[in-house]
DNA sequence: TCTTGACAGACGTCTGACAAGTTAAGATGG
DNA sequence: CCATCTTAACTTGTCAGACGTCTGTCAAGA
């Protein structure tokens, strides 16, 4: 399965789009009755089944509820909305963009290490094998706000090239090497940096930090990165959903 | 909106399920094509439109990935799936558990306070409105691991009662007055707990804090509980899958 | 006042047809 | 023999139309 994108979006997942704006502009809000298909179908201008896939998108995603013979209606879900969730799968020079923040990195730790058994583990390599090691401080108007350290899998990764190559993203230049991170699992917890990290980088008064403990997959589903990110306590704030059915 | 459910699964919710069996059968992994549409029509002996509904729920719920000309494929997010992630709305007393922690709880304040302008519009109460605060620490084997203070919007809450009765599980509480909360929106960030908390109650060596704040919601929308929960940061880690379009 | 039946509205499911994208096999030309 | 093009088959995407089932409302009858 090569990762070639669809170029044109289904009308279902137009529709989804459609259908939330909708609901926006109406101002419906949870428990509110949505217009009946045969309204949408002709305020759309779309065919009943091709709408009924569209809400079926709906229904899953939490945001409409069906109930047969009376009609769907807005799930409670839908004012949990947030933008940028923690779930999100993006770099974290966007991310922080997203906060307001214009990150410029620096290289502080750019070496080859052999993988322990855990690291190997989480990569789907052999315990031993070569990982590409990229540690990096990035900040915003002279305030140091993430510390990270990258792991990559050396294993097909051709030429490693100069730490300059992995400053900004390491996601891109993945993508540079034709490997695309496309989602990852992850962890979260508060913790200190590492004594170590925070006395050789001067970043002894970083104070607590939102530390990010990801392995990051391609969209077949191989491990090409495992990644810690320990993020300023005071400069960054991760919002979500909670629900009970959330997986 | 009632919550009355419905007595028969839709062809196409039965169908979902029946077709995640399926992959489970056949051993597909991330980047397997699925049967096409023609073969799963013959195989279940449905209409094509409902067992396109019915792949519907799984693309949208990141199982399947659709291409056209092509077929589908299982996806590789698949493979994030999260035993109790963060996303899930549940008790700390229950999310603690899973950690292998039985928490005991005590009742650190119990008062009615005035609304402040945030909090007012947090809970959805006027400014000033009446807000039962509920301060708690908890601990397993002697050792604290949870400070929280819980807001509640006093207003339709009925008899407060005693702080006993709030000691253990304040979702609990409020289902005993009527109020299930379902849902909530929140933020994490990492911190320390508040200089006045740890200086009063002896938690001066709690260390970094995995702050959740919390509105919960019940289920047609109505904001019934303001939460900060620190969380102690070397006793609790935080999962969750990351995907681009997680909203 | 309560029960039952009819009716309208709404979701659920099916059949059939055509459109658009992909791939593999066969034909053709160099 | 190899490269390129064409075509048919396969697969997903979309549409039109019809019928089935469920829910709520209203009217009539007991």
């Amino acid at each position: 399965m090569s990762a070639r994108g669809r170029s044109r979006p289904t009308v279902a997942v137009q529709l989804r789009e459609e259908i939330r704006t909708l609901i926006a502009e109406l101002g419906l809000v949870a428990g509110d009755r949505v217009p009946s298909e045969a309204e949408l179908v002709d305020r759309f201008s779309v065919s009943r089944p091709s709408l009924r896939e569209a809400l079926k998108l709906l229904e899953e995603d939490g945001t409409l509820l069906a109930v047969h013979g009376r009609g769907r209606f807005v799930s409670g879900r839908a004012m949990l909305s947030v933008e940028r969730p923690i779930t999100h799968f993006e770099s974290v020079g966007a991310m922080a963009a997203a906060c307001g923040y214009s990150l410029s990195s620096r290289v502080v730790g750019f070496e080859t290490v052999p993988a322990t058994e855990r690291r190997a583990a989480m990569l789907g390599v052999e315990d031993g094998a070569p990982l590409l090691a990229v540690a990096r401080i990035r900040g915003h108007e002279g305030r140091d706000l993430v510390y990270s350290l990258d792991l990559i899998a050396c294993e097909g990764l051709g030429a490693i090239g100069e730490a300059a190559d992995w400053a900004d993203s390491v996601n891109s230049a993945l993508v540079l090497r034709g490997i695309e991170p496309v989602m990852a699992r992850a962890a979260a917890s508060a913790t200190h940096l590492p004594t170590e990290a925070a006395a050789k980088h001067g970043l002894e008064d970083f104070g607590p930090a939102l530390l990010i403990e990801e392995t990051a997959y391609t969209a077949t589903g191989r491990a090409v990165l495992h990644s810690l990110v320990y993020h300023r306590g005071d400069a960054f704030r991760f919002s979500f959903a909670r629900t009970p059915n959330a997986r």
